[in-house]
DNA sequence: TCGGCGCATCAAGGAACCGTCAAGACTCGT
DNA sequence: ACGAGTCTTGACGGTTCCTTGATGCGCCGA
């Protein structure tokens, strides 16, 4: 089903996961130090890594700042150290999720069913929203209100894209950093006020009052049909 | 709180884990061999299984794995052998947690209550909670009452989330405070009376009258579909 | 009947979050 | 090298949300 890269220099766990993860119809495939994780990440391109923060030769963190120059593959993150800078500091770097050891394997397992859900997901795009007075064309990049056409920047169609791929949910503030800045940017909620603010005064008929691009303060924002 | 599964054939363990788990407010089903314990399993849909290895038929781990052919519910397992084969075959088939006899029983209760809060912070929220005029979409953050659609804060919503997950089931006010505000804030029910205010406010046609949030006094709150 | 307990309700203060403006920094084409 | 367009970053004021205290009501046992 997926192609899973599993870094651990512990044997055991390496086993524990191999199971459990072809259990769930994935394909695993193994490495017990950083390079060669980055060797078979470079040779399988799997479409998931689970990286345990704690090996022989480099930093786990390393690891990930290095995948994430090239890729931006989901990486869930183990790590044994009970210091929440950990995970920050992963997290900072562009790490999906993270899990404290010891875990619970249903619990690692869900958050794997999770990421690659998410990821699947990100595939089907629709290329137009339309709402009454506006439209957005994704493949053509042309945007009206009215009868005006308007002009949008590189991001600003990045952001709108990515509320327009829910329709009206809501998306959550690290899913719009992560989908436009990429990973790493998932604490910057800063540009989304920016954003979001420029794409009100271009598309809403009264900036002050929005009905299309709307904010649930706490959770994330919404595009409105 | 829970239903736990017990199976040993020691009549003087099943009595003692009995009385403990009791003590902590879980329903116990008692098994004596592997037989019965399958039998239970089905009929009983436990959320937690106590498993000793030692049983007068079926091996423990057999019992084990045909319980992970059907089901992710968390294992504990218990056993007399001294051999780390045991444990890291027990482990392999997917139990959760493994203990030695003899044991400690409140070292035994602690790795209980860590299963199980495991289990209620990996066990996957149901996307929706529907009742007549009113439905609640988790995933997408919308709310309506009728036609209308209405707000809810983030906290608000993780109440309810948390709530829907026991669909229509008695909630201890214990378990919500550390579903939504963290472990800590065990005795805090202020919190839940302030917030179940306000989401009756939102959700309830009469919120002097609740037919949805319903208090159940001295032991919790259940969201009633 | 009275007091204690648990719950519902209201309100105020402060913290967290958001919208807004504007000044640099950067990219790209000319 | 210059300028237009775009993105990043900082600052500030307004809004929403959470926390916390005060008060009233109903139930139950003493």
């Amino acid at each position: 089903m997926t192609r899973i890269l599993v870094v651990d220099d512990d044997s055991m766990l390496q086993r524990t996961l191999r199971i459990n993860l072809r259990a769930r119809g994935h394909e695993v495939l193994l490495a017990s130090s950083g390079r060669q994780a980055l060797a078979s990440f470079v040779a399988d391109d799997p479409e998931l890594v689970i990286l345990d923060l704690g090996l022989p030769d480099l930093d786990g963190v390393e690891v990930l700042r290095r995948i994430r120059q090239h890729s931006a593959v989901p990486v869930i993150v183990l790590s044994a150290r009970q210091q929440a800078d950990d995970k920050i500091e992963a997290l900072d770097e562009g790490a999906d999720d993270y899990v404290s050891k010891p875990f619970d394997v249903n619990e690692l397992m869900a958050r794997v069913r999770a990421a690659v859900r998410r990821t699947s997901v990100a595939a089907e795009a629709p290329e137009t929203f339309t709402a009454p007075g506006l439209t957005l064309d994704f493949g053509a990049h042309l945007a009206t209100r009215g009868s005006e056409t308007i002009h949008l920047t590189p991001t600003e169609w990045r952001l709108l894209a990515e509320l327009a791929r829910h329709q009206g949910r809501l998306v959550p503030h690290e899913d719009l950093l992560r989908a436009v800045w990429g990973p790493g940017y998932g604490r910057e909620h800063h540009y989304l006020r920016v954003f979001a603010n420029q794409i009100r005064r271009k598309i809403e008929p009264d900036p002050a009052a929005p009905r299309h691009l709307i904010n649930e303060p706490g959770l994330g924002y919404r595009l409105q049909p």
